[in-house]
DNA sequence: GACATCTTACGAATCGGTTCGTATGTTATC
DNA sequence: GATAACATACGAACCGATTCGTAAGATGTC
């Protein structure tokens, strides 16, 4: 019943990840929570949302005078989304390449590793 | 002495996989290989390529008539780099999360989960 | 040597994403 | 009720990536 997610572009990213964290919010939130990091003016913000709200990332409710805005896509559901497609492009579907290349992006620590094998033993138990 | 990875577009990546794949080739070499997928033209192709020169992506030898181009970087390094873009961009950082999320993309068979914990064995040698 | 073929060079159109100025309307304050 | 503060709407500029048409030069074939 659910439909394929939609593909964000960087921008409506870091916009959803606000979104994701904060919940419901109103432009006024987002610009404030974004501004931390980027610089960018308020109204950059508010076009790039009504954007999103025509693509269908995002929901508005326009009942209060300050619209809110809510992620009609999830969080692990939208990085699949990414991750399958930089699959595609970049590892020629190769999941175990790409596992490669992220562990050895950086040297990871024991800790870090013991945690992802227990990923992957509870990914054993799901196996065909 | 290396310098760090330019991060390729989508199209140049696609070059870029030619030219790992087949060594260094000619324009006419990568437009007859990409064009078993997508449908671009020659010339396309060709500006391309010639971009990729400049952004210093790859070599050209242009001392034959068909000038020949070698990728400057290398597969893994590239993708390394793709993947730390994406890891902060959707995953903050979390390679677990990254590491989870492929997994889930789709169901992964027990010979390919076999197959990662290998990898993860031979990182945990390197471990610090 | 004329003609078809292949090559590079390059300007220009187009496209998606991003950014922002400005107009306009609503709410709050005095 | 005038003014300031804040909201949405929207056109337009801009940017990088992509695509392609066309020109001009080299090569091959008859």
């Amino acid at each position: 019943m659910s439909t394929t997610p939609i593909r964000p572009s960087d921008g409506e990213l870091a916009i959803l990840r606000v979104l994701w964290s904060r919940g419901t919010s109103t432009v006024r939130d987002v610009h404030t929570e974004l501004s931390k990091d980027r610089d960018m003016g308020y109204t950059t913000v508010l076009k790039l949302m009504q954007i999103m709200v025509e693509k269908g990332l995002v929901a508005r409710d326009e009942r209060a005078r300050s619209h809110t805005y809510q992620a009609l896509q999830g969080e692990a559901e939208t990085q699949r989304c990414l991750l399958k497609e930089l699959l595609q492009k970049a590892f020629a579907g190769s999941r175990r390449e790409l596992v490669l290349q992220a562990l050895e992006a950086e040297p990871a620590s024991a800790e870090e590793l013991e945690d992802i094998r227990n990923l992957l033993n509870e990914a054993k138990g799901r196996a065909r």
